[in-house]
DNA sequence: TAATTCAGCGCGTAC
DNA sequence: GTACGTGCTGAATTA
């Protein structure tokens, strides 16, 4: 049985809005009406998508593979969306009410400090309460007055005391009307299980996306959100959940694919690379303290996210003008990275798009506007794309050799979620030390550059415990 | 006129 | 950089 979408092939060619559902799709393309009719409308689906596999030229050959991978994987996501995931709802609810009474005790303090009551979760609100009523000097302006984000309280907050507690109370209210009251809601009633949608077109890079609900964004950390993570758990006790995920893939990618020596030599004397950049960055003598090496991993992952140096300096709160010179040092202290990217924007000029390493396309119109800011925004886009495809690229491949391995053992184990970067299965008791083999070895085994890629797996009794 | 629905926005979570 | 969900708000639509 072969499975095909008429949209893959489109989107993995061209640059037309991904952000369309096959009858939008057919509509703007061909200038077809889908049928209302269900039955019609699977039907028209499927000779549609059947008739474009078969129209040779639409598809240049070098993305046959990704097209062919795509394929493969649409029952392997359906089987994972049935399957879903069980949740322990008695325990959501319980850590949900501890949520509540604590955010209600902020609330109440909040109302205290001010002397009036008023709607927390509205930015309007805030934004009259802190700036009109206590004169609190305003920062960035937007479209509705002042912001009262996360950046502008924290540093409001240095001087007043109610713009950290509006932060305790909005991280608890995200905690509660997101991750508690949101899941609840979406428990299957029969299956007892959550049951997300994978959008395999979701993201432009080439990864997948996951809504209704989204499981690719559950909070991880200490405190509430390993409570929540730890309501995630296997029906039976004769399952444990295994989490396997890769280690820097990004990085380890990037060091792959730019060629740069000292990235690479970096991660075979098995060094930590965060602290690796934080000594190019301030000296191979300087002490890194937690607070250096921090700056450094958001210098890190700013380089592999195409991040300006005005991104950057909001993460790790400096000036635009430090930031920037961090990333220069990086790219001077890394010059395989600094050649890789140039080569990236070289060729999105060239053809108008970029590619994978297993040639999955991105289109970039926007690197030839006219205007400065598009191609500015344009090659961002186009940084990041092949590094982070890729690693879409690599564990869906994974993903595909790891359900073939499954179907032909018919073992008890089964996949259940993907998060980017990791894999989430519930393992039977008596298959679990060789799942964990076999699933390190499939994972590692997918990538062929220099530098190996590495895999770490825990298993536990639920989410939380097998994050290790 | 009141109630409901919708779309845009600000914000925050993940990798 | 890439996503998705929630709550608020004001406008549009419906009863």
């Amino acid at each position: 049985m072969s499975f095909l979408d008429i949209r893959h092939y489109k989107y993995l060619t061209s640059s037309i809005d991904r952000n369309l559902d096959f009858s939008a799709f057919m509509d703007f393309e061909h200038h077809y009406q889908v049928s209302e009719n269900k039955h019609e409308y699977s039907i028209e689906r499927s000779y549609f998508s059947y008739k474009e596999s078969l129209v040779e030229n639409t598809v240049d050959s070098s993305i046959q593979s990704i097209m062919d991978m795509e394929s493969k994987l649409i029952p392997i996501f359906a089987q994972m969306e049935r399957t879903g995931v069980y949740v322990d709802e008695k325990k959501l609810r319980d850590i949900g009410e501890d949520i509540a009474r604590e955010s209600k005790n902020k609330e109440l303090e909040i109302y205290d400090l001010v002397g009036e009551r008023f709607n927390i979760n509205s930015a309007k609100q805030v934004q009259v309460i802190l700036f009109e009523k206590l004169g609190i000097p305003v920062s960035k302006k937007i479209k509705t007055g002042y912001t009262v984000d996360n950046e502008a309280l924290s540093l409001i907050g240095q001087k007043y005391e109610i713009a950290n507690i509006i932060l305790q109370y909005r991280t608890l209210e995200k905690l509660r009307s997101t991750y508690i009251d949101g899941l609840l809601r979406v428990i299957n009633p029969h299956t007892k299980r959550i049951h997300t949608t994978y959008n395999q077109l979701g993201a432009s890079t080439g990864r997948l996306s996951s809504e209704s609900p989204n499981l690719q964004n559950i909070p991880s950390g200490s405190g509430y959100p390993a409570r929540i993570k730890s309501c995630f758990c296997p029906e039976s006790s004769e399952f444990s959940f295994l989490v396997a995920d890769y280690s820097q893939v990004e990085l380890r990618i990037l060091a792959s694919l730019s060629g740069d020596t000292s990235l690479i030599e970096t991660f075979v004397r098995g060094e930590d690379i965060h602290t690796r950049t934080a000594r190019f960055l301030f000296g191979e003598d300087a002490t890194i303290t937690s607070e250096l090496r921090r700056i450094a991993k958001s210098v890190n992952f700013g380089v592999i996210y195409g991040i300006t140096g005005f991104g950057l300096s909001k993460v790790i709160n400096t000036s635009p003008a430090e930031a920037t010179k961090y990333i220069d040092t990086f790219y001077a202290m890394y010059p395989g990275v600094r050649a890789y990217y140039q080569s990236i924007l070289d060729g999105a000029n060239k053809n108008g798009y970029v590619e994978t390493f297993y040639g999955r396309r991105r289109y970039i119109p926007g690197v030839r506007d006219s205007n400065k800011m598009i191609r500015a925004g344009a090659e961002r886009e186009a940084i990041n794309m092949p590094i982070q495809g890729t690693a879409a690229d690599i564990i869906k491949l994974a993903m595909l050799r790891i359900s073939n391995f499954l179907k032909e053992g018919t073992y008890k184990s089964r996949m259940l979620l993907q998060v980017h970067d990791e894999l989430v299965f519930e393992v039977h008791e008596s298959e679990k030390d060789m799942m964990e083999k076999q699933i390190r070895s499939i994972m590692e085994g997918v990538f062929p550059g220099p530098l190996k890629l590495l895999v770490d797996i825990h298993t536990g009794a639920n989410w939380s415990e097998a994050k290790g």
